[in-house]
DNA sequence: TAACCTGATGTAATCGGTTACATGACACAG
DNA sequence: CTGTGTCATGTAACCGATTACATCAGGTTA
C-alpha cells in the first residue's frame, strides 16, 4: 500500500515544506541538464583539463552558479581516489608550540590546495595508532608527531600504502621520510654557550625518560660538559616541572651556577622558581630554554634559548609529505632524513655572572 | 598491439614489483569473497547494524584483519551522504588561545567519532568565505570563528545547508546558532573589580576597531566607569600593541592609576612598557586581562584576568555542532546563542593600592 | 568528391560502499 | 504434510563524480 517510489518522496517533501527547501543539493547532472551539456562537459570545465569551446564553458559556469552546485568529494574521491586531504597527528600537546606548527602546516596545505585533518591529544603510543587507523582512506598521507620511540616504524606499518611523515625528533634508523630537529647540536650549543660565558656548574632539567627528544637533549648535554660531572633533574616539559626541578636544584650543597632546561616552559619555571627563592638570574644562575617559543622573549629576564622555526618547520613538513604523495609508489625517491638546526638565541638569562660557581667577588669584566 | 587489460596490468606490476606489492586495497568485496558471504554482510558487520550469527562475524573479521581491509570514506559518504567530519574555520590567530581551543574540540570530536578539519589564518571576511566554500561537502557541519560583524551571517548563507554553529563573540541578532562570550559582563566586572579596589583614573586598551569582541569590550569599560571620563587607547590584540598603548598613557598628564586591556597578551605588554618605564605594579598602576591564557599565572605580577574555560568552549562548540547536524532538516530546534559567562580571577596585579588616584590617603576600604 | 584529420562533445563503465528487497532455511502450529 | 513466520543472508540498484572511448561536425588536402 506504501506509494513511495524515490522520486515521488522528494517531490512530496519540497512540495510540503516551502520555508527551506530541503531538495537534495544539485549534481552534475542537474547542471548538465540545466546547461544543456553532457556530464562530461560540466566536469571538464570544472577541472579545467580539457578543450571546451567558450560557450560551453559560459553555460556551465551559469549553471553552476544558478544551482549552487558544490562536488560532492566522496564521489570524487571514489572515482579518482584522491582525497586532497592530509592528516596530521601530535601528540598531547599544549601551549604556543602545537599553535605555530599547524599555523605553519595550514598555510603550506592551503597554498597547495589541501585540507587539513589534525587529531590531537595522543598520550601514548596506542592512541596514536588508533588514531592512524581512524584516519586511513581519509587523507593522502600523513604526518605523525610522536616522541615515543616506536611511534614511527608503527605509523608506517599501520598506515599501508598511505605515505607517512614522521617528524619525532629522533634520527630514524629505519630510512622513512622524516624531519627531526638537531636536538643533540642544539643542546651542545647551550651547553658550550654556558662555559663560553663563565659558567662551571651546569645541571640540566630534562624531560620524561622515554621521550625520544628528551632523552638526545639529556645525551647532547652530558657530551658537551668540559669534565663537569653531569647534574641531571627529570621533568615533564611542563611549566610546573621546571618550578620543581630548580627547587631541588637549589636544595643541592654546591648549587648550580646555571641551567639548562630542555624546553622553554620548564626554563620559565625554573625561572619563576628562583625568582621567588631570591636567586637572581642571571647573576646568580643562567638559564637556557629551547625551542623559542614566543614567550621566551617576553619573560623577564628574556629567555636565552634555542630557536627552532616552528611554523616553517610545519610548512617543510607540509611540502615533504605532499611530495611523497605525488610521488606515489616510487616514494624511495625521498626516504631521507631532514634535518632541521636549531639556532642559538642569546638573551638576558644567560648575561656573564658577576659571580661564577663559589667566586662571588669576580667581575662580569666581559660584558660591555 | 598494446595488450594493457586492467587486470593484466595490475598483476603484471605486482610480479614485478615484488618489495612493495602496489595491488590495490582490498575492497569490501575482496573481503566477502574471502569470508565467503556476501558483500552486504561484511557491510552489516561492519556497521553493526543488523543481525549477524557470531560465525559469519567472525569469518568477516578474519578476512578484514587478514587483508587490512580500511572502507573507502568516500564510497561510503557517496552512499550515506555524511562524513562524519566537521570543518573549523579559525582567523589568523596566534597564541595559546587557538591551541587550547582546537585541543577542547578535538577531545569533543574523538568522543563522538568525528573527525576535525581546520583551517587558520583568515584575515579577512574574504578569506573566510573562501575557506568556507572550499570546506562545503567535505563535511557535515562547520564552526566559524570570526571577529568580523559580517561573517555570521555570510557564512550561514555560503554553507547552504551545511549546518553552521558562529563562535564570533557577538551576540548574534539573526537567531543562528551560535555560542559567545558575554564580553559586556565580563568587561564590566574588570572595571568594577578595580573601582571596588580604589582605582579611579582607569583606563583600557582596546582591540581593533571593526573587532566584534574588541567593540563590545570597549562598550563594556565605558558603561561601567562611575563617572569617571574613558581613557581609550587602541591596540590589536598582540603584545606590542599591549607596550605601545601603555606608552602613551604613561605620557599622560594624569596618569591612570588601572589598565583594562581587552586580552591578556595586550596586559602582558603594557605590564612589561611599565615595568620597564620603573612604574610599578599593582602599587602604581593595576592591570587586568582577559581570557586568562595560562600565560596570565606565569609572569610576575601574576595578572588579574577574565577566565574564559577556553578548552571547554570547544568542546561544548562541537558538541552542538554534532547536535545540529543530527537535527538535520528541522535545525530550528536549536538557534539558540549560548552565552559563556567570564569568571573574574583575581591575581596580584591589581592588588589594592596603597595610593588610590588623586587621593592619596583613602585605603581600599570595600575589601574584605 | 572522397579520405582524413582535428577538436568539441556525448555515452557509459567504473570507483566502493549501503541498503531495500528477495530469497532461502528452518521451526512450529494446524 | 502444508502453511506461516522469523531470521540470516544474498542480489542488485543506487549514490555522484571521472574518464576512456565513441561520435560527430567542420575544415583540409589530394
Amino acid at each position: 500500500m506504501t506509494l513511495r517510489g524515490k522520486h515521488l518522496d522528494i517531490a512530496a517533501s519540497s512540495a510540503v515544506n516551502g520555508r527551506a527547501p530541503a531538495a537534495k543539493a544539485a549534481t552534475i547532472r542537474d547542471v548538465a541538464e540545466r546547461a544543456k551539456v553532457s556530464v562530461a562537459s560540466v566536469s571538464r570545465v570544472l577541472n579545467g583539463s580539457d578543450a571546451i569551446t567558450e560557450t560551453t564553458r559560459q553555460r556551465v559556469l551559469d549553471a553552476v552558479a544558478h544551482l549552487h552546485y558544490v562536488p560532492h568529494v566522496g564521489a570524487r574521491s571514489l572515482s579518482t581516489s584522491r582525497t586532497d586531504t592530509i592528516g596530521v597527528i601530535l601528540p598531547d600537546l599544549y601551549g604556543e608550540f602545537f599553535s605555530e606548527l599547524i599555523r605553519g602546516m595550514d598555510l603550506a596545505a592551503r597554498a597547495h590546495g589541501k585540507h587539513l585533518i589534525v587529531s590531537s591529544s595522543h598520550g601514548d603510543t596506542e592512541e596514536t595508532m588508533a588514531a592512524l587507523r581512524s584516519m586511513r582512506g581519509r587523507v593522502d598521507g600523513m604526518i605523525v608527531l610522536s616522541p615515543h620511540v616506536r611511534a614511527a616504524n608503527l605509523a608506517a606499518d599501520v598506515a599501508g600504502r598511505t605515505p607517512v611523515l614522521v617528524m619525532n625528533g629522533g634520527l630514524d634508523e629505519g630510512g622513512r621520510p622524516a624531519i627531526a630537529v638537531d636536538n643533540h647540536g642544539g643542546a651542545v650549543a647551550a651547553v658550550e654557550h654556558l662555559i663560553a660565558t663563565g659558567r662551571r656548574r651546569i645541571a640540566h632539567i630534562r624531560g620524561a625518560a622515554g621521550n625520544l627528544e628528551a632523552d638526545i637533549r639529556a645525551e647532547g648535554y652530558a657530551s658537551a660538559l668540559a669534565g663537569q660531572d653531569p647534574i641531571i633533574v627529570e621533568g615533564d616539559f611542563t611549566q610546573a616541572a621546571g618550578h620543581r626541578a630548580a627547587t631541588q636544584l637549589m636544595a643541592l650543597d654546591q648549587r648550580p651556577d646555571a641551567v639548562f632546561a630542555a624546553n622553554d616552559m620548564m626554563a620559565l619555571g625554573a625561572l619563576l622558581a628562583f625568582q621567588e627563592a631570591g636567586v637572581r638570574c642571571p647573576e646568580d644562575v643562567a638559564v637556557v630554554g629551547f625551542d623559542d617559543v614566543p614567550l621566551a622573549a617576553l619573560v623577564r629576564p628574556t629567555l636565552t634559548t634555542l630557536r627552532v622555526n616552528i611554523a616553517e618547520m610545519g610548512r617543510r613538513g607540509v611540502e615533504r609529505l605532499i611530495g611523497l604523495v605525488q610521488a606515489g609508489a616510487n616514494a624511495d625517491l625521498d626516504s631521507a632524513c631532514e634535518i632541521v638546526r636549531p639556532v642559538l638565541v642569546v638573551r638576558q638569562s644567560t648575561a656573564a655572572a658577576a659571580t661564577a660557581g663559589s667566586n662571588p667577588d669576580q667581575t662580569a669584566a666581559s660584558l660591555s
